[in-house]
Parts: structure tokens; sequence; C-alpha cells
RNA sequence: GCCGGGGUGGCGGAAUCGGCAGACGCUACGGACUUAAAAUCCGUUGGGCUUUCAUGUCCGUGCGGGUUCAAGUCCCGCCCCCGGCACCA
């Protein structure tokens, strides 16, 4: 028998072990208490694993070992996140299929995740481009469009040139495409949308229901961007149009005096004949359109604009004239795409009014809008506003809500940022979207028990200029029957984002081989929601609110029965390379989990990843914290070897041993794994300057480092010739009596600063503090002389003398 | 600009119902073991001053004030860093 601690023997003899055991198949017991563990399930990149994938997973590793041990059923499952771009990239630049390429791909990470022993149940993975996986994201599909949910829609996009792709706008990052990183274009593309905007609300109000950590929260509602506000009608003077705006300032409608519109606004081509720069208005237009969003945005310095010649509107409050102007500070996309400009407390408006200008109408007092905007108008009085005059901002706001809703003028509304979801994309490796176009019945779904519609193999996957699919060129693929007419029909050739199969894939998970569902409603009412969900930081905006919204859809049509699919969610900061620097391939600064397994053993790297430091915060890798954890290893290997026979705790280790299992069973759930970890290599001191642990205490420690570290502990514990396995034991507890040190040191201070210590029992009373002070020296000299003015003692904490 | 998080040794980080700041780990230095090195073990490691030894003492948690017997922690006013949002009306 080996004497040393060898991982590199242990660690697949176990895994093994575990495997052929069937250690961590999750049962379907559903009378025992569940425990739905999750982590976002990768994209398996041609790189492999990186060290930062592991942190996520071992956290909830460790999390699901201790709640097994803890008596619950505990779902841990894995899979695959496998369409998307870079593997159709790389299919197209070696001319091998994607779908070699993602088994490929599969492959690796599966065997690197294998040798880091986390007890996911491989009986459960799933796979989002098996077609009997995306038969159900595609039945997802279309019971969206059966709801009216799922429209197509001619719509500006964001294009990336380089990918030839569309993008959403949370695929949009600072004016560049989230992957490549080349600057978006805009193009006008015809597009299958998803109506997340009618789940807005819902979106923001459920957060009530869920535990997520704060910022994830306020993300998600700074993403949905809800503001309150109203719709007013501006008449279009000598015509019977109106042009509706939204403002969340009413009260300042006296204030208004022009308009502005967006350069794409309708109006334009409607009053065409009335307006006399028409020209010039288009001749802007066009310059605004070739403009992305971000350039839109990145030129906030000068503003610019033309006046609409020919058209005026009446501000329905003043009952005065003023202008319409063109601007592209002006978004079609949010609101009605029109203003009230009120140049005399908005920034905006009051730079266009000076570069233009502009009357500048003070309406609440306080500045001096001559010179600047005065916009700190959350309070103050109204001015300048007829029957608002004098009325402070909030009443004013009611007043004149009311008085535009009884003229008919206007409505309360409230606005989201959020837009509706670009669902389409002209690419190869996705799932299909299942419907047909037929030139009589229009769009018309693949009937449910033809799902999944496959891909069919082809030849050459690059994506056309024109921006089209690379389906499109199938053309016996893409010619078909129409289901409802027979007549002949052609099939979408657009595919799914990659964030359609993720939406849904926890759901999955609790029934992956069912055929007749998506998955058993008694499975998915016993599982969900998932007990506790972590993932990125970056995928906030993205895959946490598509899958929220897609799970409330589900909720709606009786799918799931409760609203939200996380109960909690939790982040993990990143792990940097060595230089403090984002690890990337092109800095060369990439550790590569593989390695440190070789040299150090998984073990090492699961104790490190949690020990690196705070769990939710970025930080760099370091070569010699990962010594430093195999060296802890190392020391607690050889408890072996000063094992003594014994079922108690060694009443001088007792307190310490107590305490450490409190420490450690509630750092373990409050993604505190450093301060558990540095818990148990203090005791491990402790125990070290004894020189001997019995068997009780061996028991304890490897059942609080196993979730940790699996290997060693299975080991050790079965080299003691311990009964069984230590997977298999129950989570220790602690008693609440003996947390609690008998006596303890604590500082005498004189004047709150410390001059001594003294060794009192928590019982002990002041006098008795007072007695073992006094008998200090140092104490004494600091008294002598001096008038006692008061005394604090608390007690366990500490006994100041106050003296004058 | 708005919102959120955070500034603690040479480094990662502990300690926030106010109660000995720097747990745990790393690095560095010194020592033991070794022919030597690695590994391992022991010791020191916030700064200054003091001390033969023991110790003692002052300063120190981004900056400036305040509350308190006592402040990294609470209050007021600033500075800086990270993340998100941003011509969103």
């Amino acid at each position: 028998m080996e004497r040393k601690y060898n991982p590199q023997e242990i660690e697949p003899r176990w895994q093994d072990f575990w495997e052929q055991k069937g250690t961590f198949r999750t049962s379907e017991d559903h009378s025992k208490p569940k425990f739905y563990a999750l982590i976002e399930f990768p994209y398996p990149s041609g790189e492999g694993l990186h060290v930062g994938h592991p942190r996520p997973y071992t956290a909830l590793d460790i999390v699901a070992r201790k709640r097994r041990m803890q008596g619950y059923n505990v779902l841990f499952p894995m899979g695959w996140d496998a369409f998307g771009l870079p593997t159709e990239n790389y299919a197209i630049k070696n001319k091998i299929h994607p779908r070699i390429v993602t088994e490929r791909n599969i492959a690796r990470f599966k065997e690197q995740l294998r040798s880091l022993g986390f007890s996911f149940d491989w009986s459960r993975e799933v796979n989002t481009t098996d077609p009997e996986y995306f038969k159900w994201t595609q039945w997802i599909f279309l019971k969206l469009f059966e709801k009216g949910l799922a429209y197509k829609q001619e719509m500006p996009i964001n294009w990336c040139p380089s990918c030839k792709i569309g993008l959403a706008n949370e695929e949009v990052v600072n004016g560049g495409c989230e992957r490549c990183g080349s600057e978006v274009e805009m193009r006008v593309k015809n597009q299958w949308m998803l109506k997340i905007t009618a789940y807005a609300q819902r979106l923001i109000d459920d957060l009530e229901l869920v535990d997520y950590i704060d910022r994830v929260k306020v993300q998600q509602r700074n993403w949905i961007g809800r503001s309150e506000g109203a719709e007013v009608d501006f008449p279009v003077v000598g015509t019977p149009h109106k042009l509706r705006v939204f403002t969340t300032r009413p009260d300042t409608i006296f204030g208004a005096t022009y308009m502005v519109i967006s350069p794409e606004h309708p109006l334009l081509d409607e009053f065409k004949e009335q307006i006399s720069n028409y020209a010039e208005l288009m001749a802007y237009r066009d310059q605004a359109k070739k403009k992305s969003d971000f350039e839109r945005a990145e030129l906030t310095k000068d503003k610019t604009g033309v006046e609409i010649k020919g058209l005026r509107a009446l501000n329905p409050a003043t009952g005065n004239e003023i202008p319409i102007w063109i601007s592209d500070y002006v978004l079609m996309t949010y609101g009605t795409g029109a203003i009230m400009a009120v140049p005399g407390h908005d920034e905006r408006d009051w730079e266009f009014a000076r570069k233009f200008g502009l009357p500048i109408v003070e309406v609440v007092v306080g500045g001096n809008v001559q010179e600047e905007a005065y916009t700190d108008t959350q309070s103050g009085i109204m001015v300048n506003s007829g029957f608002l005059n004098g009325l402070e901002v909030s009443e004013a706001i009611k007043k004149i809500t009311a008085w535009l809703e009884e003229q008919g003028l206007g409505r309360r509304k409230v606005n989201f940022k959020l837009r509706d979801w670009v669902f389409s994309r002209q690419r190869y490796w996705g799932e299909p979207i299942p419907l047909v176009h037929c030139d009589k019945c229009g769009w018309v779904p693949v009937p449910e028990e033809e799902l999944p519609v496959v891909l069919p193999d082809v030849e050459n996957y690059e994506p056309t200029d024109t921006g089209e699919s690379p389906l499109a060129k199938i053309r016996d693929w893409v010619e078909t029957t129409c289901p409802k007419c027979g007549g002949p029909a052609e099939r979408e050739t657009d595919t799914m984002p990659q964030w359609a199969g993720s939406s849904w894939y926890f759901l999955r998970y609790t029934d992956p081989q069912n055929d007749e569902d998506l998955a058993a409603k008694d499975r998915l009412d016993y599982w969900l929601p998932v007990d506790w969900y972590n993932g990125g930081m970056e995928h906030t905006t993205l895959h946490l609110l598509y899958s929220r919204f897609w799970h409330k859809f589900l909720y709606d049509i009786g799918v799931v029965s409760y609203p939200e699919p996380y109960k909690k969610r939790t982040s993990h900061g990143m792990i940097l390379g060595e230089n403090n620097e984002k690890m990337s391939k092109s800095r060369g600064n990439v550790v590569n989990p593989d390695e440190i397994v070789a040299e150090y053993g998984a073990d090492t790297l699961r104790l490190y990843e949690m020990f690196i430091g705070d769990f939710e915060k970025s930080v760099p890798w370091s070569t010699d914290g990962v010594r430093g954890c195999r060296r802890f290893l190392d020391r607690f290997w050889r408890l072996q070897e000063m094992a003594v026979p014994g079922k108690e705790f060694n009443p001088s280790l007792e307190t310490s041993f107590h305490k450490t299992i409190k420490k450690v069973s509630e750092d373990y759930e409050n993604l505190k794994f450093n301060t558990a970890i540095a818990a148990m290599m203090a005791l491990l001191n402790e125990i070290f300057a004894v020189g001997r642990i019995t068997h009780a205490e061996l028991k304890t420690l490897l059942i609080l480092l196993n979730p940790v570290a699996p290997h060693i502990t299975e080991e050790m514990w079965v080299r003691m010739g311990f009964p069984g396995y230590v997977h298999a034991q129950e989570w220790p507890k602690w008693d609440p009596d003996k947390v609690i040190e008998e006596t303890v040191d604590i500082a005498v201070q004189i004047n709150g600063k410390v001059r001594g210590e003294i060794t009192v029992s928590l019982t002990d009373p002041v006098e008795r503090a007072r007695e073992l002070a006094m008998a200090n020296g140092n104490i004494q000299r600091y008294i002598e002389g001096k008038n006692i003015v008061k005394e604090i003692y608390v007690p366990g904490k500490i006994y100041n003398i106050v003296v004058k």
C-alpha cells in the first residue's frame, strides 16, 4: 500500500467507482425533500475547458454533495449548449460537419469534467443540438407562434458584417458585435421576433418572488427600463392628424416650445405633399440611417436636425403653434418616436434649442434656464404654466394628467426600454424555425407530429452575402407542401439564436428521455423551481431574462406550475491570468486545468479554486497558491499516521471541532468557501500541534472536507477501515453549547487602549475580571494615581477601564 | 450623468448586532535536514521607536470631520477603482 498521497492514482480510481456504482444517480423518489442545483451548461468550444469553468461547478458540487449527506434527493445535472457560431465557423474552415465538430468537443469537455470529479448525474445529460431535444425547442416556438408571441417583421437590425448575422440588442456591446468585436451596422431585414415586451411588467414584478443577488435584480430592472409617464397627442395644424409623444413629465407641457420626431418617423411620408423641404429631410434621414444606434449616441457633442417646413403642431396646453423638427437624437425605437421638447428642463432639448435659436421657457422655478437647463425638478413650483401655476411638481403631474385624460388629449402610460427579441439567425448551425410559408395560407406551423424539423446535410455552410441563411440554397429542403392546403410552400430558412435551447434546458434535465412531452408533469412539479442556479453576470440580461420569459410563457400555457424558473441565483467572479488580465489565448496567460490536474490533482485544483478568494469577485490565478493547497492536502493525508482509536473528540479540541462544523456548514451555503477552507486549515494546524487525532475526529474532518476534495477523503476513509463510504455518511451536527469557549483571553483596556490581557470564564462577574486585571503590572501602572471613572465589561469581549 | 459593488500588509484575502485589525494561504527572509538541491519541518514577516533578554510604546483599514468608554465597522462631506445602464424623452 502506498504511503504517499498520490492523486494521480487515487482520483481516476474513485471516478470509475462512482460511475460504476451510480453513486450520484438521482432518484425519482418524490417523497424525499428535493434539491435542484444548477450551473450554466457550457458551450463546448474547441478550446476545451478553461480554469474559469470549474469555479462555479465546484461551488455547486460542494453544495450538492453536502445536501446529499443531509438527506436531500439532489438533482445536479450537466449538458451542452452546443449550437453556435464558433462551431459553424470551424466547420466551414475545416470542411467538417458541425455535428462532428460538436461531438468531438463534447467528448473532450466531458472527459475533462470527469477528471475533476464532479457529482453530475450523467444519465441526464442534455444536448441542445440533439433532434430529440430541439424537437421541444421547436415545440415551444410553435406555442409562442400560436399565441401570437412570435411574429415576423421588417425591421432595422444590428448586423455584424463579419459574422454575417443579425444580432439582438443584447448582443451588441459598445457598438460592436459581442462575439467578434466588429462594428455593427444597421440593416433592414425581415426577422422573426418574440414578444418579450408583453412580459416586461411581470419580469419586473416577479423579481419579488425570487432570491437573486441584488446586482442581478438591479441589472434586470435596469435593462427592462420601466418608466411611468403619459402619452400626449399634439394636433398637427391644418390636418386631422395628431402627433403622439411619450413624456415622463407631462407637468412641463407648458414649456414645450417645439417638437422633435425621429428621422424615420412615418409622419414625414404621410405629409410629403405639404412639406416644402421634403428633399432636405430625406437627405437627413438617409444620413441617419447609415449610422448605427451607437454612432448616433456617440456623436453627442453636437446636435443636428432639420425643421419640417410646412407642418406645425399645436401645444394643447398653451394653444400656441410650435415648430416640428427632425433629429437623430430622438429614437424611433423608444416611446412613439416623437417628443415634446421642453428646453428649459431637459439638457438635450436645451442644447438643441440653443443651437437652432428656439425659445426656452421656464416652468419649474429654481434655475436660470437661459444659462442652462434646470433639471433638478423632482420637486419644485410650477410657473408660466396656466392652471398649474403655483403647484408642487407632484401635484401638477396629477392635475395635468387628469386634465389630458378629460380632454381626450392624453393618457397615463408606462414605457419600457426592453425591446422585442430578434429571434432569427441567418445561419446553418441552429434549430430550424418550424414554419412553412404558403402563398395562400401565409405562415403555417409544421404539425407537431412532424417535429423535429431537422437540418439537411449540406456541403457548404457559408452564409450568403445577401444575409440569407445557407439553408435557403438547399432547394429540396426548402420546397415542401403546405400542411394546411397541401399546395406548394417553402420552409423558413432562418434558424434560432443560441439563446433558444438554453431558455428551457433545466426543464429537460428532469426527464431527458421523454418523447411524449417536454418533460413529465409530475417531475416538473417535483423538481421545479431550481433551488439554486449559479452563473455568470454576463448572462444577466441575456440568458437569464430570456429563460424567465419562456418559463412564464410555459407557466401561462400550463406546462409548469410556478411562474419563476429559479428560486435563487448567485454569480461567481472571473478567474484572471497571473498578470491580472483577462485570460485569453492572445494574451498567452491561459491556464489549462488538465495540466493542474496532472501535476497537483483534481482535489488540489478544486480546493484552490474555492480558496482563491471571494467567490463573487474576480481574482488572478496564482501557481504558488495552488502549491499551498497541495501542501494542505499532503498534510491532511498524514493525519492517517497520527490517528488513534476513539469515539470522542479530544477535550482540548472539542470546541474547535464544533466551531469548525458550524463554520463549514454555514459557509458552504453562503458562497464563503474560502473561509470554510481556512477554518479547516486552522483546525488542521491545531491537530498537528496536538500530534494525534481520534477516529471520531478524523471521520468528522473527512466528511467536512469531502465536498471540496472528494477523492482524497473517499480514499482516506477506506484506508482507515471506517465502515461504508464517506459520501454515504450523514453530515455532522454541531452542539450549540460546545461552540462557545469556556475560558477566553480578553483584552483589558485603559481609556480604550489595550494595556493587558486576562483569561476569564464567560460566567465570571466583573469583580473577577477586575481582580485579574489589577494583578497585571502594566495595568497597575496606568491606574496608579488616577480615578476610575467608568468600567465597561463585556463578557467574552472586552474589559475597558476609564481613568482620569 | 444614473444605478450597483468596492478601496484593509509585498500578494489573494479574514474580521462589519462597534469590542485585541491583519484569520487562512502565498511570497520573502532566517534556521534544521541534505554531499548538494528539491521536497519537508521550525521560526520571523504592517510600519516606526525602544529593549541585554522580557517587553514596552506610538502610528496604521482611500481622504477630511463627527458620535462613542471603544470605529475597518455607525453618521456627515469628499476622492478613487470595478461593473451595469445611458441622447430612453
